[in-house]
DNA sequence: CCAGGGAGTGGTATCGTTTCCATGACTGCC
DNA sequence: GGCAGTCATGGAAACGATACCACTCCCTGG
C-alpha cells in the first residue's frame, strides 16, 4: 500500500468495482492467470504470481461473487431462519450458528418470520433465489403443509432447528420438551405441590405443545389434574391471571411456566401483587435466563443446551453439505435423524430447594 | 398445483435448479418474455403470461439472482457488522434493521465481529464480494487508520450505527453518551452522593469512553473527584472490585455502570455481599433491561433508544441508496451528518429514588 | 389508402468468472 | 538427438438473466 496506491485507490472512489480482467491488462497476463492466482495461485511463476498479487492490490480488486456463483460455485451462504433476532434463545442460536458458519467459510443469512408461516414460505423463496447452499429452519408450524412441500421441492440440505417438520425427511435438531417439562412436574410434585397451575403462553408452537403434553401426562400419572392457562402472552394478561387465581377458593401451590418470557411476566405479576414465592406458591420456568439466580427469589428452570442445539443443527448442514460435494454418496444414513438432546433442571429457591452452592454462578 | 406438477417437482428434486430459458422452451416463447413476466408482466398478453405462470410453478422456477447481480443490478443486500448478535443492544438494532430492510426489499445479512478489527475487515471484503448494496457498521474501533481506510475506497454508501468513525465522511447513528452518563452523574450528585465510583467495563470503546467524559467532566465541574474501574469485565472481576471497595477505609457511596453487562455483574456482586442498595451504596446503570424494575431494589438506568437508533440508521442508508439509483444527485446534504440522539434515566430505587408511578411497567 | 405508432414478441450481446483445451518452452531419458 | 511429459500461460465458451433493438401485426387518423 504505497501513497500511489491509495492515491488510485481514492480516484477510483464511487465508480464501478475492478474486475479481473482489468487486473489481468494491468498485469499484462491472460485472465486465466489471475483467476488461478485468485484460486489458491498453484500453477503460476513466481513472478507472474507476484506482479498479479501487486495488479490486484494496486486496484483494490475483489472477485465478483455473483459472477463465481453463476458458474455453478456454491454461494459459501446458508439461510437461517428464525420467528425473532431478539429472542435470546434465538440470537444464543444464530451466534453459535453464525461461528460453525464461519469456521466452514460461509456467510450466514438470518431472516425473521414472526412465527408466520407466509413469512417463512417469501424468506424461503427469498433465499433461494440468493442461491443459499443449505437452510436452517425454526418452523413457525411443525404440521404446515406448505412448509413440507416447499422444504420437500428444495434442491439444497435442510435442517430443522428446535421444531421439527413433521411427515419429513428433513433432519432436526431439538430439545426434549416433553422431558423437560415432566421432570418440571415430576420436582414440584416431589416437593409437596399438588395444585400445579401451568402457564403456557402461545400454546400453537409445537415446543410448547410438546411440554404440555409432559406436564399433562406427568400429572396425569401422578393422578393429578392438569390446570392450563393459555392466555399469558404479556405482562398484562399474566397479572390478569395471576389477580383472578389470587381470588380463587382453592388456589394453586405451584406455578410452571413453558418459556422464557412467560416466566419473567409471572414472576413480575407476583412481584406486582406481592405473592411470597415459594411460601404461597412456588415459580418453576422454562429456559434459563440471566438474573434468574439473582432475583429473589431465585427462579428455577428448565434450562435448554441451546448453543449445542444450534452447533449441533449447523453441523449437521455442513456435514450433509460436504458429503454432497465430495463423495456422490450424499444423504447418508444420518440423513433423517432427529437428535433430540435432553434438558436440564436448574433448582434454585422459587421452587422450594434451597440451593448447595452459592447462588450466584454467572459467567 | 396440481399432483402431476408437485409430482415433476419431486423428480426434479435434487438436480440443478430450472433456468429461465427452461421455463421460456416449456412455455414456447423467447426468453424475454419470460423475463418480463417475472418483473411484472408488463407489455405481455394475458394469454402468453398464464402461460409463462403455468411453467414457472410447473418447474418450480426461481430466478437466479446471482445472474440478475451479474447484469448490473442491485443485488437487494445490505450487511450489517456489529460485535456480537448475543448482545441485547445489537440484537435490538438487527431486528429493528432488518425491519426496515425488509420494507425496502432488501436482504440483510448480519456479520459479527467480536470487537476484533481483523475480523471486522474481513467481514467488510466478504460482504462486497457478495456486492451488498450498503453497509451498516458498529465500528470495533473509532479511530482505527485500517478501517477509515477501507470505508474510504468502498463503492457503496456506508452508515456507522452507535459508535462513529472518527475523521470521515461516514454519517452516523449514535446515543448522545457524553451526556448520558452526565446525567446519571448529575442526577447521583443530586441524590447527596458524593464518592461515586464508575464502573466502566471495556474501556476502549468509543461509546465507553465518551460516557467516561461525560462522567469526569460533571464529576469535576462539581469538584468531586472522578474514581474510575476499568476491570469489571465480567462477573469475577466484580466480585473482585466491589469485595476490595468494602474493604477500602473510605468506601463509594454510589456506583455508575456504563454499560449493560457491567451493571448486572456489578448488582449480583452487591447481592452477593448482601450491601444494601441504596442504603449503602447507590447502584445507577447504563441501558435497559428487562426485569431492570422487577429486581428488589429496582435498578436506575439510562435507557437508551436502542430501536431508535437502529431505525434511523437504516433510514439513512436506504435514503442514500434510493437517491443513487434515481437522481443523480447522490450525496446529499445530509451527507456526512452525524445524527446524535438522547438518551433518558429512568429513576427506579436502586439511587434512592422512590418511584410515583408502579414500579412494574413492562410491555 | 397509406404513414405512423403502439403493443406483443423474439434474437442476441453482455455482465465477470471459471474451465476446457491449446500452445510454447523446457526438461530428462532412452 | 528426438520424444514424451511437465509447467506456465492464454483464448474462448460457457453460466443465467437483462435490455437493447428489430420485427410483425393491427389500429387509427389524415
Amino acid at each position: 500500500m504505497d501513497p500511489s496506491d491509495s492515491l488510485s485507490a481514492m480516484t477510483r472512489r464511487k465508480s464501478t468495482p475492478p474486475t479481473l480482467s482489468e487486473v489481468a491488462r494491468r498485469a499484462g497476463v491472460g485472465t486465466t492467470t489471475v483467476s488461478r492466482v485468485i484460486n489458491g495461485g498453484h500453477r503460476v511463476s513466481p513472478e507472474t504470481l507476484q506482479r498479479v498479487q501487486r495488479a490486484i492490490e494496486a486496484l483494490g480488486y475483489v472477485p465478483n461473487q455473483a459472477a463465481r456463483i453463476l458458474k455453478g460455485y456454491r454461494t459459501r451462504t446458508v439461510g437461517l431462519i428464525i420467528p425473532s433476532i431478539a429472542d435470546p434463545f434465538f440470537s444464543e442460536c444464530a451466534e453459535a450458528i453464525q461461528a460453525v458458519a464461519r469456521a466452514n467459510g460461509s456467510l450466514l443469512i438470518v431472516t425473521t418470520t414472526n412465527n408466520d408461516p407466509r413469512a417463512e414460505i417469501d424468506n424461503i423463496n427469498v433465499l433461494m433465489e440468493h442461491r443459499a447452499d443449505g437452510l436452517i429452519i425454526a418452523p413457525a408450524n411443525s404440521n404446515s403443509q406448505m412448509l413440507r412441500q416447499v422444504v420437500g421441492t428444495l434442491a439444497i440440505p435442510v435442517v430443522a432447528i428446535d421444531r421439527p417438520i413433521a411427515q419429513s425427511s428433513v433432519p432436526a435438531v431439538v430439545a426434549n420438551n416433553y422431558r423437560g417439562a415432566a421432570i418440571a412436574t415430576e420436582h414440584l410434585i416431589g416437593h409437596g405441590y399438588r395444585k400445579i397451575l401451568c402457564l403456557t403462553g402461545e400454546s400453537t408452537l409445537y415446543t410448547i405443545r410438546e411440554r404440555i403434553q409432559g406436564y399433562c401426562r406427568t400429572m396425569e400419572a401422578m393422578g393429578l389434574e392438569p390446570l392450563l392457562d393459555t392466555s399469558v402472552k404479556d405482562y398484562r394478561s399474566a397479572e390478569y391471571a395471576i389477580e383472578s387465581f389470587l381470588s380463587a377458593a382453592n388456589p394453586p401451590d405451584a406455578i410452571l411456566t413453558l418459556k422464557n418470557s412467560t416466566t419473567i411476566f409471572a414472576f413480575e405479576a407476583l412481584q406486582k401483587f406481592k405473592v411470597a414465592i415459594p411460601g404461597s406458591v412456588a415459580l418453576l420456568g422454562y429456559d434459563d435466563f440471566e438474573l434468574a439466580s439473582t432475583v429473589r427469589p431465585s427462579i428455577s428452570v428448565v434450562e435448554q443446551p441451546i448453543e449445542e442445539i444450534a452447533r449441533l443443527a449447523a453441523e449437521a448442514l455442513f456435514d450433509q453439505l460436504l458429503s454432497e460435494r465430495e463423495g456422490g454418496h450424499s444423504r447418508r444414513n444420518a440423513q433423517s435423524a432427529q437428535i433430540t438432546l435432553e434438558t436440564r433442571l436448574v433448582p434454585r429457591s422459587s421452587c422450594g430447594c434451597s440451593p448447595r452452592l452459592p447462588e450466584i454462578t454467572s459467567t
